[in-house]
DNA sequence: TTTACTTTTTGACAATTGTCAAAGGAATAC
DNA sequence: GTATTCCTTTGACAATTGTCAAAAAGTAAA
């Protein structure tokens, strides 16, 4: 627990009230390899800090499976606009590593946010830093050649590629499993 | 104003002190077209609401003209990233149409914010409404083709599209203009 | 080890999109 | 109304990436 409010506490530093009241809504999970924690077409529920382990959200689109976002120790695991309308989405999320998680649930924030005017802030600067993270992600994609988008990751996320089977690296850059194996034996 | 009002009315009822206070804090603005909101390179210390008009969040990349985002009537321009952050952003604010705007600054929010617990959830909720468009903006763009891509932009925002250049649209789509104009042209 | 399964690489070819250049059109200013 | 500028289309060709198929390499289980 404490990885994760050290985590909070670079955003904000709660009251001891708002504190024990956010801790007391946290729930421990340990999960092996491979566990689904939603599954696709679910509405989400809960978002996961990740304190050891690797998660993977992704999608089926025309019959092919889509990486959309990998999440390692110290962040957050999400479907986040199912999460946030509480409606269904085609984003599942499972584990691609044995996995050490704190799981908050919507029904818990919404009651810590009507409660506390300081976790409400909280809610919103976790929700900055999300838009911050989707923003760069974005302008990665938008206008950079395949090989550029690589290499950038490998810039700045080589620690994830390794962990990552390379076919879903390649759908989360938005390109074919053969076109970055390529990319990778031209250096 | 009302129009403003009704936007956020849309996401939470602030209580009369608040949306009187919330109210104290826009500026009306009126801009012909072509007017610059914020000079690429420069920290975003406002957002706008467009009560009428058009604006264009855009940026240079390799000497090309990009267009990040559009705006008209009832929703929000701001360079998200630079004014949650506070830091300079290569991102620009221009008009397309001559425009009827309300202002807000970086620190008259963060003054609210600290003062009223109900607009600290009003900027939560805009924020999560950014996320939301920013993730259906992204699917778009990461796994359509560009025909796709624009067909898609016609029906969801065909509005728009007779009000932008095309060179502005083809960007936005991730696209050349002449690629675009092709589209265009088989149907 | 042997087998079965998953992941990665390679080849041949097709489809999509980009680049550069030039020509039409449309809008605006004088 | 003509000139000027901006916007859009078209052509020819090149570059990038995708598709389909198969082989090679790596991993895990029996």
């Amino acid at each position: 627990m404490e990885k994760f409010f050290a985590y909070i506490n670079q955003l904000i530093k709660l009251t001891e009230e708002s504190g024990q009241a956010f801790a007391a809504a946290l729930k421990r999970l340990e999960y092996p390899k491979g566990h689904t924690l939603l599954r696709p077409g679910a509405v989400c529920h809960h978002f996961y800090f990740i304190e050891e382990g690797l998660t993977r959200t992704y999608y089926i689109k025309n019959g092919k499976d889509v990486t959309d976002w990998l999440s390692a120790e110290n962040s957050i695991a999400v479907s986040i606009v199912s999460f946030l309308t509480q409606k269904p989405d085609i984003r599942g999320i499972e584990l691609l590593e044995p996995s050490v998680l704190w799981s908050v649930s919507y029904q818990g924030m919404e009651s810590l946010y009507a409660k506390y005017h300081d976790i409400e802030r909280l809610g919103r600067l976790i929700v900055n830093s999300g838009i911050i993270q989707m923003q760069q992600r974005f302008d990665d994609l938008h206008f950079a050649s395949a090989r550029g988008r690589y290499h950038r990751l490998m810039e700045t996320n080589s620690s994830i590629i390794n962990r990552v089977p390379l076919g879903m690296i390649a759908s989360y850059l938005g390109i074919t499993q053969e076109t970055l194996s390529r990319i990778r034996s031209l250096y």
